[in-house]
DNA sequence: GTCGGTAGGT
């Protein structure tokens, strides 16, 4: 029944090929007046045609730096402007600095604002935020803090923009306790008014701890505050309600989305629900999402079918899923290492280990490089077979490589170890791990091995809860 | 005139 299922998914990929090569090339209006409704959903989709009518995408001006992708090119600029006499304006010093941070230059871009702030350029909030997010990037959310005491003296007033910065640095770093804490501080001081973003940011750390109820709560906080939720709001809640298996409360709030709020879903949200439903193998549903997809236009990303690899793979079809490799080739996407390392993952997952080192073998040739998922992919692999001395090789394979180690790689190694029994070893490399500044925890981590919280949180592992949201508004109206 | 957020690996 299954395996029946899957190969009419498969066969509807390939039908579709063409429609999800071609829409994003074809203005929406086409689409909507060469629409073809399915019967099914028509009144679902006519609705969410509807929406796709109303929404604008009126594109943003750009600035002359958000050309520059290139760091040198950024720095010679850089050292121009600021021997300009009279020096450019603060706005002009603001958007190279934010070109530089998108191109994750974090320590760079952090050196330039120093040097701002020792030749006299006049710093104000845009450059603040820009060097506190650097911070946070860079793991050094108290950085980030430090240099909310220089806005003090400085006599820049944080906004909204530089206390959700912060925020979302606390969240990457797991510190979701402190978190919580200074939104709720906030709010209670009237510090700033948290706009959608903010709201986005605490929702997304409640979610990563698996605290969706909470996070519900907070959406429902967003509407009583009278700030609007949107489409990244549902997303992060229907993503984690997805994770946790619980697909039909997603369902229940895309339903509530589009339905209730207007609010258009995008790639990203049929993508959460997609991969939600595959983890569960509601596979004619994962058809149903698709043809709907189909009919609202919205085409289906590398993202979107590396999904279904990963599904193929995990129902153990990793031939279907290689077949859907073929049709993205065939369609003239280019398959990423992701679409790789989710296919390794699938070999792995089979314990066929030798099959899962050809494709590893065949990257090169491919033009990819492996990165360190594709490392940690297989030490997993030789963990589930118990071929920890094989694993162990990998793990040290690569720093070899010139790659860093990554929180996922260290659980898995944890994990392989705790399950042959080698417990100290396990405390060694979680202490190495620490050592090395390896301080964030993804959810799943987390939620793999509960002794990791002991290990990070004490008090959160005792249960130490976190306040229930009715008190939340309670200190709102203080 | 600028800045922030959502989908992949244990």
């Amino acid at each position: 029944m299954i395996s029946r299922t899957i190969s009419h998914l498969l066969a509807f990929i390939k039908l579709r090929g063409n429609f999800f090569t071609n829409s994003f090339l074809l203005p929406l209006q086409n689409h909507l007046s060469s629409s073809r409704l399915g019967l099914e959903f028509s009144s679902h989709t006519t609705f969410l045609a509807s929406l796709h009518s109303n929404s604008n995408s009126s594109s943003h001006p750009r600035s002359k730096f958000q050309k520059v992708t290139n760091l040198d090119d950024a720095l010679n600029m850089f050292d121009e402007m600021i021997q300009r006499r009279p020096l450019p304006s603060v706005v002009q010093f603001n958007q190279l600095l934010n070109a530089v941070t998108k191109m994750k230059h974090f320590s760079c871009c952090l050196h330039l604002f120093k040097q701002m702030c020792v030749t006299g350029v006049p710093v104000d909030e845009y450059s603040m935020s820009i060097a506190i997010k650097c911070c946070c990037q860079l793991y050094r959310t108290n950085d980030g803090f430090a240099l909310l005491c220089c806005c003090f003296w400085r006599a820049v007033v944080p906004d909204v923009f530089i206390f959700s910065t912060l925020l979302d640095g606390l969240v990457l770093e797991d510190r979701i306790l402190e978190a919580e804490r200074l939104f709720k501080k906030l709010i209670k001081h009237r510090l700033c008014e948290p706009n959608v973003v903010m709201y986005n940011t605490m929702i997304k750390g409640l979610c990563k701890f698996g605290n969706n109820v909470m996070a519900i709560g907070l959406l429902r906080l967003m509407d009583e505050r009278g700030c609007k939720a949107d489409v990244v709001t549902y997303n992060t809640i229907m993503d984690s309600l997805c994770k946790d298996k619980m697909i039909d409360d997603a369902f229940k709030l895309f339903k509530e989305m589009v339905f209730e709020k207007g609010i258009l879903p995008n790639v990203i949200t049929y993508t959460s629900l997609i991969c939600g439903l595959c983890n569960l193998g509601r596979w004619e549903e994962v058809s149903k999402m698709l043809k709907e997809m189909e009919d609202v236009r919205i085409s289906p990303n590398l993202q979107t079918f590396t999904v279904l690899v990963d599904a193929f793979c995990k129902e153990g079809k990793v031939d279907d899923a290689e077949a859907v490799i073929d049709i993205m080739v065939e369609r003239g996407e280019v398959p990423n290492i992701v679409t790789y390392n989710t296919l390794i993952d699938g070999y792995c997952l089979r314990g066929e280990m030798s099959k899962a080192r050809t494709v590893f073998d065949s990257l090169t040739s491919r033009g990819l490089v492996p990165n360190v998922i594709t490392y940690s992919s297989l030490l997993n692999g030789y963990c589930k077979n118990l071929n920890i001395e094989e694993a162990m090789l990998m793990f040290h394979e690569i720093t070899k490589n010139g790659l860093k180690p990554d929180i996922v790689t260290f659980s898995t190694m944890l994990q392989g170890l705790f399950r042959v029994g080698r417990c100290g070893a396990a405390r060694r490399l979680f202490d190495e791990m620490r050592a090395q500044g390896q301080h964030c925890f993804c959810r799943s981590a987390l939620k793999s091995c509960p002794r990791f919280l002991q290990w990070i949180n004490p008090k959160l592992a005792a249960g130490w809860c976190i306040m229930p949201i009715s008190m939340w508004i309670d200190n709102y109206s203080k």
